[in-house]
DNA sequence: AGAAGTCGGTAACGTACGTTACCAAATAAC
DNA sequence: GTTATTTGGTAACGTACGTTACCGACTTCT
């Protein structure tokens, strides 16, 4: 009981409320605290998701299990991690299996709990708020990386956006060129290339993690193609 | 004003509620109709967002502006339509410049109005869950598709996906080869050429808008790789 | 100082895929 | 019927990019 108030004071739904506040709004909803054993299946691929869960202890993998009955695993959460956030409230079943890695203690909010702890604590609705929507942030930026039709405009569109942010043609990296090509979902030979290609177009200068940009008005060219 | 309403009860932020009940709700909020300029500025890039807004009439284009000025069109919307409820609770500045392209006439409702709403209304709460759940599926569902290495992996990813659903390896697409290419982001050339290919790899076979799946043990196996 | 590990640049090679173009089949229009 | 129009298949061509491999520059350790 202890644990399970340190890792929910600790998780961003109830991030800003004290152990106290938190223990009395759940006395106040239906809620479960379920286990379950290593590999058992804790939702399944079509079913409607009922709750919002937190993970209080152990792993859980989220799978994509084929006709065949191989599954592949698309991600891992562990202590503290929240999922069916999403498909909660969504319009569609849920598109993968959730399997127990280990055994698994986990929290379940039943979806009309959520809405109720919602309308109860101001503090509870903007925190839940800003977790769907910085999730949809976080996807744009994704999905704005990988629509980018060619390499040149991956790097371009990252250059500009730090120019933009930095308000210099000297611009500080801060990351290393394995670290940007893997941001960029490419890899690193094919980075040092364009760069290569770019400086040799006039583009750009570069020495180690610093980029300088010597047409910006080519630059934006580039991102209109 | 009632074309307003109108408009608010079509929109899914409202929907199941009836004009007399939106009307009531608005008014124990702060909230303002705002008129826009045709090329007047509604919010600029790397401002914090302030409201939700709901375009009563008229149409408005979301902006990337570079450096020298130029515009590139990312979005446009319309009567009814709904933009910055993903904004408005992230912990991030506007990413892009909102315009209006006509005259245009908003319903902003600030932030703190709409915490309030959520408060006030189960059924608005919901919606509002709804839009933004919705919004993260449907970001995750094309991340996914671009996400596919190959042409292959697009196609025998999507195709999967109908095996799955229709239960039977006789597959109705139901779209035109246009349709599907544009789906997966490629062109249609392409699309057609590596149908030819798994059917020379004896994976598939096809014939207008139906695919029977051959082997559909080899094509997990393309999944995987 | 030498050995070992990390980090970045570069070259060679093959290929997946975009592009363009043209053609046949199916459908709609007249 | 004969044209248009749409829809899908196919071929030829060039190239952007993944892959692999190797090498030099720098750091860190002993």
């Amino acid at each position: 009981m202890m644990k399970m108030m340190m890792v929910l004071s600790q998780c961003p739904l109830f991030q800003d409320l004290d152990a106290a506040a938190i223990h009395e709004m759940l006395q106040q909803v239906s809620h479960q605290v379920a286990s379950f054993q290593k590999d058992q299946l804790i939702a399944v691929e079509g079913d409607p998701c009922r709750h919002v869960s937190v993970l209080l202890s152990g792993q859980v993998a989220v799978q994509k299990v084929y006709g065949s009955g191989r599954a592949v695993t698309v991600a891992t959460f562990s202590t503290g991690d929240i999922f069916g956030e999403v498909m909660v409230y969504a319009d569609h079943p849920l598109p993968s299996t959730i399997m127990a890695l280990t055994q698994v203690s986990l929290l379940q909010l039943p979806r009309e709990s959520v809405l109720t702890l919602c309308q109860m604590s101001p503090a509870f609705l903007e925190n839940f708020m800003r977790l769907l929507s910085n999730k949809v942030w976080l996807l744009n930026e994704k999905l704005k990386l990988l629509s980018y039709a060619s390499i040149r405009q991956k790097i371009t569109g990252t250059l500009l956006a730090l120019y933009q942010q930095q308000q210099s043609t000297e611009l500080a990296l801060g990351i290393s060129r394995q670290e940007l090509a893997d941001r960029l979902g490419i890899p690193r030979p094919s980075l040092s290339r364009e760069l290569a290609l770019m400086k040799a177009d006039g583009l750009i200068d570069y020495r180690k993690q610093s980029v300088r940009l010597l047409a910006p008005e080519s630059l934006e060219e580039i991102m209109l193609q």
